[in-house]
DNA sequence: GAACCATACGGAAAGCTTTTCCGGATAAGC
DNA sequence: GCTTATCCGGAAAAGCTTTCCGTATGGTTC
């Protein structure tokens, strides 16, 4: 049902420049000042009006969604490249070992998905979307090459994971990979 | 340094009412509309004004911390008397479901505890403080009988279940429990 | 390379919410 | 009952998101 082949014409160079500047600004404006910072900040930075910003994203939590979206993009690709790279064992550790960072670090990531917005609904569905197949082909080679127990499902991995590196305001560095570790030595014991 | 002795006069009475019936009113809202409902229907529910409601919360997040503090506070009041009518190991499960529930059932709490905003920095504290004793009491307990296995900080537990119930859209049900579970599993055999 | 027009831009204004302010009310103490 | 510190209520201020629309401009066509 979809007319791709009649695509009437393409999007103006300044309007795909302007989502990106857009993009940029949002990610570096959120890290510093927070994903609460107002809209003007953004459009001051990437040299836009707001008129502008809300023509791309009609509210501000789509904006939100799309700087997180490409995070985790971004977090998926790394997958294939870390499998080419390591031993089965050690590319899932070190792509879960990314995915906590990215958690840990992106404070705007926890707060959208625990925010009860029914704005950001589909988030966690494009986070596992994307997330999940990456991680059941390295959870996958890890058990083929008997690193890894098997018994282990990607999506509970993932949202644990997720959950638990989430930061919270006082609590001390590292706890999130303590924890994780920890799940996955009860999920390896769980295996039987 | 309190002067307590010098209690210069007692608060006025309805200005205590009111302060009751604001918090009543704003966890049935919290509840029904989520915590980003207008003041005003808080307000509205609790026949106040909203002068009355800055008054007594000079800022929004005041009245949320509130809320949520009094539910902590009810959650930490919960474990002597779970102590007193069960088994020890069963009296700690026990309490441990209840906080998990209460995590699971408290959308607003995951919000306020994830948004990053420093308004609720103090609140993680405050849930380790209440609930820190609290949850040590029933695992000393549970240990001396020789019913849990040493070795699993109270810390470390108490934010592992508040970050694995912390409910997320469209996760399938029970998996907080579930993970919890696990991670209590993955305590026992880390304890060696 | 000029003219046309669909598309996009910018920023002023509207719409909501939170927060402040203050004249008027009212418990508490005498 | 009178006094006074305290509190109340809601109107106005302030701040943010979102809408709107006249103006500008990239793309296309001749």
């Amino acid at each position: 049902m979809t007319e791709d082949t009649a695509a009437p014409r393409r999007k103006r160079t300044d309007a795909r420049r302007n989502v990106e500047a857009l993009l940029d600004a949002a990610k570096t404006v959120f890290g510093t000042s927070g994903v609460d910072a107002p809209a003007k900040e953004i459009t001051d930075l990437a040299g836009v009006g707001v008129g502008t910003l809300y023509r791309h994203f009609p509210q501000r939590s789509d904006l939100i969604k799309a700087v997180i979206e490409r995070e985790i993009d971004a977090c998926a690709e790394a997958a294939p490249a870390l499998a080419a790279e390591h031993a089965p064992g050690e590319a899932l550790a070190r792509w879960l070992d990314r995915l906590a960072a990215f958690v840990a670090t992106k404070r705007g990531f926890a707060a959208a998905l625990h925010s009860g917005d029914p704005a950001y609904d589909g988030l966690s569905g494009f986070f596992m979307a994307k997330l999940g197949p990456a991680l059941e082909s390295l959870l996958d080679s890890a058990v083929t090459a008997g690193e890894i127990r098997a018994g282990v499902s990607p999506q509970d991995l993932l949202y644990a994971v997720a959950k638990l590196c989430a930061p919270l305001p006082d609590e001390e560095p590292g706890y999130g990979r303590r924890m994780t570790a920890l799940l996955v030595e009860g999920l390896r014991s769980a295996g039987r």
